[in-house]
RNA sequence: GAGGGUGUAGCUCAGUCGGUAGAGCAACGGACUUUUAAUCCGUUGGUCCUGGGUUCGAGUCCCAGCACCCUCACCA
């Protein structure tokens, strides 16, 4: 033991308070600090990160007493005893890369003059060797006063143990920072669901997998990006604040300039401005951005959230079918795992493409009655008991497909070609003016994707805007007239193709995770009591 | 917003019929130089979510509140 530890009085009331972990803690972080050491650590460069100490296992070699060079045995064979194959094949020598390796500690394992340590940093885990003949009495005192969740490095010889563990022979140890707080259960983690977002930095630190699935997150918003700009299309930033909440049918968060003396929303859509762009000139323009909706929460919604929105000068709603294929296959490939995806116990084949039908079609093979038929659409919606008295045939007929199609949607499909009072903002098709040029991506019944072909004749716009609004009082209004966005569309905005697309449940349905607060880092919550 | 569930040690959880608080892990002391959630011996640790009520007595029953989870509604 070192001269600058104290003595720890038998009787010492001191002693029942080392029992509290948080006090143990600190008393080993002033131990560390009277050994000399920062206990909140520096610089570490040349870091070998755990991941790629699983690529230099190869370099793991025994070597023999005449210098010849030995390949390992392989162990992934269980019947496998090292200690007795180095027997046969020595005498000799183990020799493998030097590697420096910093993180947390996630287990520990002492044993008398021997400690092993899990550590971890953000690309794995790997096996720490701590002998204290190897590593010295100086360094074995420091390794004594490490606490699971400390963050410290070791540098030493990659090898395997005597069971075949992949593992760092430490030579060296460096202390980097204490954890101050104490760690959850080493098996089970942190379970709690309001503590796991609440401690977003515990969940990450200590569960298995959390790490892994927001990095799979970056990856799939990177490959969204990636193909977008490979199709020529050009990332913007509109304004989050917005004078008024257009693009969709949600309520809005009020806030409030105060130097302007101006009230504010945030944005629900990304739609109208990114449209104002196409009428400047702006070809390809797309937005991957947070948008606010003063809703409900649940598993599937959160107050916040990321859509991608894209329009396309000259295209149609099929140029933004073929995209959103590309968007998602793409997204896909960049995190791995096939096409074929388990979620929530359901098996879904992304492999392009994906299958694409009607509404119509889809609503008659579901409820074996024509879309057309007036009356028998309206004596199936009252077997359902759903309103029929003073609600336009779409929107009745639209209740119905909710209610009896969209849950049923395996998919991937989309689905296309839809009632065109119910679309307010989509081109409708020159043959057929009750049909709108829109599709909707399902997946197990989730909307995943939206795509119109824009509408851009302002006269006919400015009309549904109207008719949207009628009846509804200031409380119950959505969406209020962006006369602003009426004048652009005058300035002449070309036919375009428009998408959609939301970012937390395609990460939700290519992650396998049940719930958005899995896939965001920090969901909305209520302040801690 | 409606209905249901949960809340007990730092973490994960038991707690029977209402009888005065338990385990595993972590922590603390000890043994151990090839462990794998190491093992073994010993020790400590509680605002039973909060506030009322019933009762001789409440973690347990009743009421109210808070937080989280699930289902539904709004929404994507």
């Amino acid at each position: 033991m070192n001269q600058h530890a104290p003595e720890p009085a038998a009787d010492s009331p001191a002693d029942a308070d080392t029992k509290d972990p948080r006090i143990a803690r600190r008393e080993k972080m002033r131990q560390i600090a009277a050994l000399g050491i920062d206990p909140f650590g520096s610089r570490y460069d040349n870091r070998t990160m755990m991941g790629h100490c699983k690529d230099l296992a190869s370099e793991v070699y025994w070597e023999k007493e005449d210098g010849t060079r030995v390949e390992l045995p392989s162990f992934d064979d269980p019947d496998l005893d090292y200690r007795q194959w180095k027997s046969e094949n020595g005498p000799g020598a183990e020799k493998g890369p030097t590697v420096r390796v910093a993180g947390r500690i996630m287990l520990s394992r002492g044993q008398g003059k021997l400690i092993f340590l899990t550590l971890k940093d953000w690309t794995g885990e790997i096996q720490i060797f701590v002998g204290k003949k190897q590593v010295g009495a100086e360094d074995f005192d420091l390794a004594k006063l490490f606490d699971l969740g400390d963050l410290v490095a070791a540098e030493g010889r990659l090898g395997r143990t005597l069971t075949g563990e992949l593992t760092v022979f430490a030579e060296k140890l460096t202390f980097h920072t204490k954890m101050l707080e104490p760690p959850p259960d080493k098996h089970a983690g942190l379970t709690n669901q309001d503590l796991r977002q609440r401690m977003r930095y515990a969940d990450l630190a200590f569960n298995e997998g959390v790490v892994e699935t927001f990095l799979d997150r970056t990856k799939i918003v990177k490959s969204v990006r990636k193909t977008l700009d490979s199709q020529g299309f050009c990332e913007v930033e509109g304004p989050t604040l917005h004078t008024v909440a257009g693009g969709a049918a949600a309520r809005p968060f009020a806030t409030h300039h105060n130097a302007l003396d101006m009230p504010l929303t945030m944005r629900i859509a990304l739609e109208l401005h990114l449209k104002r762009l196409m009428v400047g000139g702006m070809e390809r323009v797309y937005e991957l951005g947070r948008v606010y909706r003063n809703e409900g929460i649940s598993p599937k919604h959160n107050p916040e959230f990321t859509m991608l929105e894209c329009y396309q000068a000259y295209g149609d709603y099929h140029s933004m079918m073929d995209l959103t294929e590309q968007i998602i296959v793409e997204a896909i490939e960049a995190i791995g795992g096939g096409y074929v995806r388990e979620y929530d116990g359901h098996r879904v084949d992304f492999t392009p493409p994906f299958k694409r039908a009607t509404y119509a079609e889809l609503f008659e093979e579901a409820t074996g009655v024509s879309s057309d038929d007036e009356a028998a659409v309206v004596q199936l919606a009252k077997q359902l008991k759903l309103k029929t008295e003073d609600r336009h045939l779409d929107v009745i007929r639209n209740e119905i497909f909710e209610e009896k199609v969209e849950d049923s949607l395996h998919g991937p499909i989309f689905v296309i070609d839809y009632p065109a009072s119910i679309c307010p903002l989509t081109k409708r098709k020159k043959d057929k003016p009750e049909i709108a040029e829109r599709f909707e991506l399902f997946v197990l019944g989730m909307e995943i994707a939206n795509a119109y072909t824009e509408l851009n004749d302002p006269d006919l716009q400015q009309e549904l805007f109207e008719t949207q609004l009628e009846g509804l009082d200031e409380e119950e209004s959505m969406a209020k007239m962006d006369n602003d966005f009426i004048r652009a569309l005058r300035y002449a905005m070309p036919p375009a193709g428009g998408l959609g697309l939301g970012i937390d449940r395609l990460v939700m349905l290519l992650t396998g995770k049940k719930s958005i607060r899995d896939i965001i880092l920090f969901p909305l919550q209520r302040p801690e009591s």
